[in-house]
RNA sequence: CGGUGAUUAGCGCAGUCCGGUAGCGCAUCUGGUUUGGGACCAGAGGGUCGUAGGUUCGAAUCCUACAUCACCGACCA
């Protein structure tokens, strides 16, 4: 590629709605433009990396067996009442009507549609199992759309979806494709980590989600010091802390905490730590008269509430709901802010940590006092302890060994077994070898493509510019002809390399315009060109050629005639 | 969904308080000089000032509504 002929589009300044290393360097480099919020448009140089990641993982998923197809994005409306989640997936979902007034969706993923097309497909176990790939567009009309392509509302996502007669052939697929993720993450230069996960809106039991460690990351990770337990904080379970309740020594007394609504301000007011004061949160349970119960959730001052625990234990509603304050002001007859176990008339749910608690202060049901000395079983009956807190560092891990450092991830890719989530819904069924109807046993792997491109950036850049992995860089190597426009030496031999290495097979990028060097520099190094020549009067006369590498800026004099096989063996 | 802020040339911004011919830097185009690290000189083109109303002789500027975008927050009791 010449650039003269090229839309290379890149930037002198940073936009200023981009906030993070990968957004700025995208925009800048001329990988992407906005169109609309969480919408973009991938100019040629992010296309020719779209396409390197493609190939890769195209290569891995054939390998491992799976067999691409291609979907539509815009879907019917009934497929997803048939799973349920016409209703359950919130406005995420992008819905509208056709000219015929019948209901569609954008689609967000593809259970529905894959569930559709094997249950028309596969009659027989002996078609079975089946793994279909496809790498296609998805939209998800997200809340609150941020850091560029990292969390677009449309975007590219390589989903594959298998089929099985049982549970085990059912974890053999899944474990081929924990194993092939692994392959392509590593063969993309990625620095990453599985981690145990949450199923999410996708559903299911087992899954692990593939992380790249980035201080820019939306998600926590909860890592081990000693072994190699890690998991999404969501899942990462706290321990019963090792040292029992202390005795109850102290008499329940009422206390005005005037204007003291958050744990900070109780603390700072009765001059106590906030691991003295016992947080109560009221959420939705299940319903009785058509009216959601209320359930208090109790924790340490200073601890967080997991929602994901929290939404899994039996009889809470789901999606977790905090209560209003006009529910908790009638059942309990104070607002938020002075709220406590003693004397709620609903369940009760402590901590696991907070369960251990003696002598502590927590609300008094009035607005503007707590209790101190407050005890559980001699003040608080009636009660559950369950494990609903985050994990924090230096906690134990749940393995048994070592502590917790929690590091920020970028979720790239994640694979569910699903089990019969969908097949029994949508009766998606097959004959098993006694002839009995039965539901298909289903997995699913996806990887955030336009994801990997951002996080690989995150990862991998410097001042100047993007240093991109070899085998996701847009251009191998780039020739820089210093005066291509005068110089006829130059030029020759500017283009006569070129052809050379075209021929090769390798990827170049000739910067033949009529710019001066510093600007043709400026730009190789922005878009990341891994390796570069540069081409000039002076070095050439007397036998040489300069190289330079972009990573390390190193820069080697190497003679004309050396100069094809210094390159192939540094792609070698 | 809440909070904050922004919207003026392709990009980054000034002008708005105090109404009176729409500006600056970069980028672009032309000519010239330059050519191993984002050059210089001279000239040129490019704007429904987010949209719709209103006030006024006159609105980028004042008022109202709306839209779009960004950043922060969303477990706080």
């Amino acid at each position: 590629m010449r650039t003269s002929k090229y839309l290379l589009s890149t930037l002198k300044e940073t936009p200023k709605e981009a906030s993070i290393a990968s957004h700025q360097l995208m925009l800048r480099a001329g990988l992407i433009r906005q169109l609309a919020s969480g919408l973009y448009i991938w100019l040629p140089t992010g296309q020719r990396v779209l396409n390197k990641v493609y190939q890769i993982i195209r290569e891995e998923m054939n390998k491992s067996g799976a067999i691409e197809i291609n979907m539509p994005v815009v879907q019917p409306a009934e497929l997803w009442q048939e799973s349920g989640r016409w209703v359950h997936y919130g406005p995420e979902l992008c819905r509208f009507k056709d000219r015929k007034e019948n209901n569609f969706v954008l689609g967000p993923t593809h259970e529905e549609i894959v569930t559709f097309l094997a249950r028309a497909e596969i009659k027989s176990y002996k078609q079975l199992p089946l793994n279909l790939y496809q790498i296609q567009t998805k939209f998800r009309d997200e809340v609150r759309p941020r850091f560029g392509i990292m969390r677009g509302r449309e975007f590219i996502m390589k989903d594959a979806y298998s089929f099985h007669l049982d549970k085990k052939s059912l974890r053999d697929t899944y474990n081929i494709m924990y194993e092939t993720y692994n392959k392509i993450f590593s063969r993309l230069g990625l620095n990453f980590r599985p981690v145990a996960a949450d199923t999410g809106a996708i559903g299911g039991s087992h899954s692990h989600e593939f992380q790249v460690l980035a201080d820019a990351g939306e998600d926590i990770i909860a890592f081990s010091t000693e072994s190699d337990y890690a998991a999404n904080i969501e899942m990462a379970e706290a321990l019963m802390p090792d040292e029992p309740r202390g005795k109850a020594t102290m008499p329940l007394e009422k206390i005005a905490t005037p204007n003291c609504k958050t744990i900070d301000e109780v603390a700072e007011f009765l001059k106590v730590p906030t691991t003295k004061i016992c947080k109560a949160i009221v959420v939705h349970g299940e319903n009785v008269d058509n009216k959601p119960s209320l359930v208090m959730m109790l924790l340490r001052g200073n601890h967080e509430l997991n929602e994901v625990k929290a939404e899994k234990i039996p009889g809470i509603a789901s999606p977790l709901t905090l209560a209003s304050d006009e529910e908790i002001k009638s059942f309990t007859g104070a607002l938020p802010g002075s709220l406590g176990p003693v004397g709620f008339k609903g369940r009760i749910i402590a901590d696991r940590t907070a369960s251990t608690m003696a002598d502590f202060y927590c609300g008094a049901n009035i607005d503007g006092y707590h209790l101190s000395g407050v005890n559980f079983d001699r003040d608080i009956p009636k009660y559950e302890v369950m494990d609903l807190r985050n994990v924090e560092e230096g906690d134990k891990s749940p393995d048994g060994k070592g502590t917790i450092i929690l590091k920020h991830g970028i979720e790239v890719g994640q694979v569910f077994e699903l089990g019969t989530k969908y097949s029994e819904p949508m009766n998606c069924t097959v004959l098993n070898e006694e002839g009995k109807t039965i539901p298909m046993e289903m997995g699913c792997y996806g990887i955030g493509v336009t994801r990997v491109i951002a996080a690989a950036i995150e990862q991998h850049h410097d001042d100047k510019g993007i240093l991109w992995p070899t085998p996701m860089a847009p251009f191998t190597l780039a020739i820089v002809p210093v005066n291509y426009h005068k110089s006829e030496t130059v030029s020759a031999k500017a283009e006569e390399l070129y052809q050379t290495f075209t021929n090769l097979g390798i990827e170049v990028l000739l910067d033949d315009r009529k710019e001066r060097p510093g600007v043709m520099f400026a730009d190789m190094e922005l878009i990341g060109v891994p390796h570069m020549l540069t081409i000039g009067e002076k070095t050439l006369v007397t036998g040489f050629i300069e190289y330079t590498e972009r990573k390390s800026g190193e820069k080697i004099k190497v003679a004309v005639d050396e100069v094809v096989d210094f390159i192939q063996k540094k792609l070698a």
